[in-house]
DNA sequence: GTAACTGCAAAATATTTGCATCCTT
DNA sequence: AAGGATGCAAATATTTTGCAGTTAC
C-alpha cells in the first residue's frame, strides 16, 4: 500500500512527503469523495489546514483528483481513475450524495447519458449529481 | 412589473420590502443564475451583505429560488418556475455554465434524462450541470 | 401596535499569502 | 546543495449571530 501511494505521487511528479502520503491514503481508503473538512478531521490534527489546501490544489493540478460540486457550500474531491490525465478529465460518471449518511461517492459504473442542447451551445463537460439514499443506508433500515 | 414582483412576494408570504423587491427584480431581469456576489455588485451597494444572505435564505425556504452547485466555490441561485412549490422542487432541467462569459443559465427546455442506478440506491433528486460555451458567446466569435 | 425586516457591529469560519525552516531529491 | 514542501503568523474573505432601530401590515 505504501509503495502504491508513493508510486502515484512519483508518477505525478510530486515529492513524496508524509502529508501527501497521508492525504492520498485517505482517498484510497474510502472510495468516496472528501471535502477539505473531512480530511482535516480524519487526518487526526496531524497537519496544518494550509497544507491541506495546498495539497489538494497540487493533486487537482496534476489531475489526480477532481472536484465534485455539491449543493451545500463544500466542494468535495474524489480520486480520478487512470484514464484521467492532467488537465483533461474523463470522469463522466455519476456522483451520488447520500442524504442519510452524507457521503459522496462516485458511481463508476453509471455513465452520464448523452445530452442534446439547443443549437449554438457547445458542450465541454457534463456533470451529473444524484442525491438520495445510498445502498448502505438502505440496508441499515 | 412592480406589481408582478409584489405579487410574487405576497404569494410567498413575505412582506414587501424594498430590498426584497430589488433582489427579486434582479432575478426576473436576467433569466440566469446569480451568486451572492453578483447580487451585491448589481444592486449597486444599496444594501447590506447580511440582508442579501437573509433574503436569499428566505427565498430559498419559500421555494422561490433553487440553488445550483458549481465547480468553483460559489453557489448560484435561480428562480424556480411556477410548478415548484415550497420544499418540493421540480427543477429537473439542465443547468449550463458558460466558460467564456461565466454566466449560469437554466435550460428550461432540456430535461434531465432518466438515470438508472445500481440496486439499493434510492434517487431523490438529479442535478445536471453542463459547462461549455453558450449561444451568445458563440455568436460573438 | 405587533411582528417582521434591516443595518450595524462583532463573532465565527474559511481561504490565501509571505516567509523562515525543514525535508526530498 | 537546491528546490520544493511545510508550519506559523497574518492578511483577506465569507458567513453567521445578536441586537437595536425601522418598516410593513
Amino acid at each position: 500500500m505504501d509503495r502504491k501511494i508513493e508510486d502515484i505521487l512519483k508518477r505525478n511528479q510530486l515529492s513524496v512527503t508524509s502529508g501527501r502520503k497521508k492525504i492520498l491514503e485517505l482517498f484510497l481508503q474510502q472510495d468516496g469523495a472528501l471535502a477539505h473538512n473531512d480530511i482535516e478531521k480524519r487526518a487526526g490534527e496531524k497537519f496544518d489546514r494550509v497544507t491541506i489546501y495546498r495539497t489538494l490544489q497540487a493533486f487537482l493540478e496534476k489531475g489526480m483528483i477532481h472536484s465534485i460540486p455539491t449543493s451545500d457550500n463544500s466542494i468535495r474531491y474524489a480520486l480520478c481513475k487512470d484514464n484521467c490525465s492532467e488537465g483533461h478529465h474523463h470522469d463522466d460518471h455519476v456522483h451520488f450524495v447520500c442524504s442519510a449518511c452524507g457521503n459522496t461517492v462516485c458511481l463508476e459504473g453509471v455513465m452520464v447519458p448523452p445530452i442534446k442542447l439547443p443549437n449554438g451551445f457547445v458542450v465541454e463537460q457534463v456533470e451529473m449529481l444524484v442525491s438520495g439514499v445510498c445502498k448502505s443506508c438502505n440496508m441499515d433500515v
